[in-house]
DNA sequence: CTAGTAGCTCCAGTAACTGGAGGTTCAAGA
DNA sequence: TCTTGAACCTCCAGTTACTGGAGCTACTAG
């Protein structure tokens, strides 16, 4: 009898370059199904496995969220349906990231115009902080960042 | 005597665009100052809080961390320094605007291709389920999303 | 005096993980 | 067989920058 191939969770995390701390994250909220366990209540996976976490985790660096991906995987359930509502959810995706670009780019600009206006002196002179300090035309010509914008974030190794 | 103006903490949130509760979030957090209360513990701003909460509120439209405000913050409390640090504050949120520009063109640049193959049939063939599974030269030629980027993100009204 | 709006505190939840404590299992070598 | 050390387990708390709600109190106009 032939064994089939089955990995523990370090192996799929290196295969897929996927924490092992999210795998069983992903498992939690019902996105990776629950595995196979040993008898001493290890989780063992098979390519099955593999194949849809390489999914998800491509979805998610093409920035996804996990409940559009969620979507994307229930739809691959129903291979014989059109593809309409997976091809809507790519261009919702495209246009989120449109807009992301554009919005960047219009800080981005600020930013630009802010740090060629400061000459190097005392605080109380940078024009760094005069523009921050006062967002209207008389500082700063940029009409289109009224809303915050995730900044930075997660600190990831 | 004259009365100096002060302002409830809803008019403070109409003056500034920042809502009530991220107003209190922000004391709560040490970035504001504890405004004066009335002596049914009501709070009451003076419009130096108005000038700061300016300020916080433009810093994180440029897409600033509350840290980082935090620190350009305490910089304007020696206004005789060099504005050294302050611009470099500026510089480092510049570089990381450009670097998710960068990111997000890519994203853009694999979405785009995606959606371009789809000729709209059965899931089962669909080019983006094909693509998002497979993030291979095979199927994507993009090489730089290794990592997740915060997807759309907030709920806001 | 009363009604309605605005304010108060405290707590929980969001997205998508990440990290740690404290304990168990596995696989390989002696 | 025993031991060691890495890998695994569950549960919980923390991250960022807020947002919303419950249940209560204060202020103000009529
Ligand atoms: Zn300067
Ligand atoms: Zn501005
Ligand atoms: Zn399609
Ligand atoms: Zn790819």
């Amino acid at each position: 009898m032939t064994q089939i191939e089955t990995l523990p969770i370090g192996e799929l995390s290196r295969q897929t370059g996927c924490k092992v701390q999210t795998i069983r994250y992903y498992e939690q909220i019902g996105l990776m199904p629950e595995p196979a366990r040993t008898t001493g209540n290890q989780r063992r996976y098979d390519p099955r496995h593999r194949e849809r976490l390489a999914f998800i985790r491509h979805s998610r660096e093409l920035g996804f969220t996990l409940e559009a991906i969620r979507e994307l995987l229930g739809l691959t359930d129903d291979p014989d349906c059109s593809c309409e509502m997976v091809d809507d959810i790519a261009r919702t995706q495209l246009l989120q990231v449109n807009q992301r670009i554009a919005r960047l780019s219009a800080l981005r600009t600020e930013l630009v115009r802010m740090l060629e206006q400061c000459r190097g002196g005392r605080i109380a002179d940078c024009r760094v902080i005069e523009v921050l300090a006062d967002h209207t035309p008389a500082s700063c010509l940029s009409q289109d960042h009224e809303a915050p914008i995730e900044a930075g974030g997660r600190h990831a190794g």
